[in-house]
Order: structure tokens, then C-alpha cells, then sequence
DNA sequence: GCAGAATGCGAGTAGTCGCTCGTATTTTTC
DNA sequence: GAAAAATACGAGCGACTACTCGCATTCTGC
């Protein structure tokens, strides 16, 4: 019998029987990936790098994710767990009635907190060199801002045609990721003027559509 | 004497005597890397490609080239040229007196005009992985649309605080820019209607701030 | 307490990248 | 027509990449 066809478990595809310290290696690993992507982007990101920021070997990154792409999904799917555990979709509904301009209050600050504290979340999200795989992670994110939306506009333009309601959300999130972007680029001081015009950039394309009271 | 010492000219720095075969030469590379940066990025562009791509080998782009950010931001010149030649600023102030819906179709039509004919400008303002020689690069492209915002400003609504103006004027171009990639990707279908969505974007936010009329 | 699984290591593999070098060919200059 | 400059080639260098393999160590179930 040669010992390759049945010495080596044939890479485990499951969390068979993964031990807490396996858990907390894939913490660190994920620690460290999201420090690396924040800082140079997820194609500059080596592996190895990854591994030395973790402090573990490159090989003990592969026990734990099949590949770089691997480690990008695992990212993004943390990412969605902390942004909706960040603010919960319950209160959506009742904020969405709140008049507009408390209503972005009560939307866009957590969410630009939630990206100060973690520059690693937009670096992944706007990064286009990423792998076809990974852009396939991001959809998730994509999407529970989209229907984060798509509640306003239930609530408060139930009327409005189901198309231009999806445009509608399609255009308020890309001017919404678009400012957000800048926010983030922008230094301390600015920034407080910069979330002020994001919002009153997003209401103000939003208002013709959803009205500008509370419903 | 060592023949490397003065056997080879020091790496020209300057066109000291381009032939016309370099000049087609370099227009060559130009279009292949534009083609190539549309489709791939500016990151995953390998050099060997271009060279393939315009139908010469690695040494001979050397020729032309310094390295890769060299041709990266000699397409960024370029592209200035071309936005520039396209509408040319002439007519600016001319445009900054209409009333704001028809303002913005005479900027943006011809913007998207000029993206959809060359895919590779948007590759390259947008790869975040562009080294920072690169980025420098980047900036004129980004004044240009900053200026021609600031004459509208100028001519609409001269008594906006200056810090006001220039962000306003950021703002903008940044909705401006998230908006036109949604154009580009978007089905030549959609594209229309998604059109009319950037500009009552655009027009949202600029209305406050310069007014809706002729002036 | 022991078999086997999970975790850990880090030198090593194959491949790609940007770029170079020696040399050959074409064009300009005189 | 000959010297010099510009253009052209393409194998290949060194650095870096994602990832592997054989093997050592630690933990878990029984």
C-alpha cells in the first residue's frame, strides 16, 4: 500500500471535531486577515503574511482554510453576523417610520461606526481584484443592506412599482457606500461634516421617493 | 574599462530622438494595456500580457517603459487628453448658466459616453491595489471633474463658503463617480433608466445648494 | 494510559511576476 | 557606405506567491 492513499485524512471538508483551540486559531486568523486587508487591500495580502500576523505557520493557516479565497469567505460571512448583531433588523420596521432625517440618524451613525471599527470590512468589499469566489461572499453583504431599504420603501412607498423600487435601493446604497467610503477617508476633523452631507446626499435622493415626514 | 560601465546608454530618460515606429510603438502598448486594465484591473495586468497583447516582446515595452506604473500613468495621461479633447472645457461656463437638468445633460451624457467607449479608465481610477506613483497619476483626472464642479459653483452660487464649496464640490463628484460604474455595469438594457437615476442624484443633491433655474 | 485525531511546524515546490541582458536588426546621420 | 542610434527580441534572473508534505507535538475518547 502506498502510504499517500490512505496515511493522509484526505483534508477535512468539515468542523468534524474541531477542539477550542482550533477555534480560537481561526479567530486569530480572521483577527489578522482583516488587520492585513484593511491596510493593503486582499490582493496585496499574502498568505504568509497572514500567518506571521496570526503568529502560526503557513502551514497551520491551511489547517484550518483550503485557501486565500477561503479565508476572504469566512471573513465575509463574519462580517455579516457582527453587522447585524451591531443593530438588529427588529427595530427596522419602526424606524422606518421615524421622519427621514431621524430615520438616516438612526441608520447611517451605527453603520459608520461599524466601519471605523473595522477597516478591514470596506477594503474587502471594494477590493475588484478579488477572485470571482469571494465576490460571490460579498452578494450576502450587498444584500442586507438592500433590504434594509427595500423595509423603508414597504413602510413608507408601498405604491411605488416594484422596479424603480429596486432601482431605488440599488442607487441609495451605491451613493450611500460611495459617501461612506469618503467618510472613512476622510481625517477626524472632516468627518463629522462629511457624515452630515452623506446624509443629506442620501435624503436627499431618497425624499422624492418615500417623503420626507413621519408615516 | 568595464563594458558595463559605458557599453550601454544609461536607460534613455528623455524622447531624445523617437523614431516613428517608437511613437506607434507606444501607442501600441497604450491600447493594449488600456484593453487589458478593462478587463482584468491594473494588479492583475501582467506586463508580459501587454507586451503579448500588442504583438511585441517583454524587452521591447522596456524599451518604451520604465516599468509597469510607467505605462499606467502614461494611459492616465492619455485619457486626460482624450476627456479633455472630448468636450473641452470651452464651453463650461456657457453650460454652468442652464437650467439644472438640462447642465446635467450636457455633462453627464457625454461622461458616460466616454467610459462606455473606454472601459479601461474606470478600471484604473478604481483599482485600489494601483501603487501610490500610480494614484498620483490618478489625482489630475480627479481635479479635472473637481474644477469643472467648482466653475458651476462659481457661476450658481458664488456666495457658498468656500470649505462648503469644496466639499460640496467632493460630494458631488463622488455620487458622480459611484453612480456612472453603476451605469457601466448595468445591461445596456437597465443603462437608460439608470442615466436618469445618476442625474436626479446628482440633481438632488446639487439643487440645494445652486438652485434649479437658468441664472 | 494509549490509540488516534487535531493541531503545529517550516523548509520546500511549482509557478508567476516584473524586469534585464546580450545580441540582432533596422533606421538615421554624416 | 559606415558609424551610431533606435528598435527588437526572448531566454532567463531573482523575488515572491499560494500552497504542500513529512513529521513533531498536544489533546480527546475510551
Amino acid at each position: 500500500m502506498d502510504s499517500r492513499t490512505e496515511g493522509r485524512p484526505e483534508r477535512r471538508q468539515d468542523h468534524r471535531k474541531r477542539q477550542v483551540r482550533g477555534e480560537l486559531r481561526i479567530a486569530q486568523i480572521l483577527d489578522a486577515a482583516a488587520d492585513c486587508f484593511g491596510e493593503v487591500g486582499f490582493t496585496a495580502t499574502s498568505t504568509n503574511a497572514i500567518a506571521a500576523r496570526a503568529g502560526i505557520s503557513p502551514g497551520s493557516l491551511y489547517q484550518f482554510f483550503a485557501n486565500k479565497d477561503d479565508i476572504a469567505r469566512a471573513l465575509a460571512k463574519r462580517y455579516i453576523r457582527l453587522l447585524e448583531a451591531a443593530h438588529g433588523e427588529a427595530f427596522a420596521d419602526e424606524v422606518a417610520r421615524l421622519p427621514l432625517t431621524e430615520m438616516l440618524d438612526r441608520i447611517v451613525d451605527p453603520i459608520v461606526s461599524f466601519n471605523l471599527a473595522n477597516p478591514g470590512f470596506q477594503a474587502l468589499l471594494a477590493d475588484p481584484g478579488v477572485p470571482s469566489q469571494v465576490s460571490e461572499a460579498k452578494k450576502p453583504l450587498h444584500a442586507v443592506m438592500l433590504v434594509r431599504i427595500d423595509v423603508i420603501f414597504g413602510v413608507r412607498a408601498p405604491q411605488l412599482a416594484p422596479d424603480r423600487r429596486r432601482r431605488g435601493a440599488e442607487v441609495a446604497v451605491g451613493i450611500f457606500a460611495a459617501l461612506l467610503r469618503m467618510v472613512l477617508a476622510a481625517g477626524p476633523g472632516e468627518r463629522p461634516a462629511m457624515v452630515a452631507e452623506l446624509k443629506r446626499a442620501v435624503g436627499g435622493y431618497l425624499g422624492p421617493l418615500v417623503g420626507d415626514g413621519a408615516v
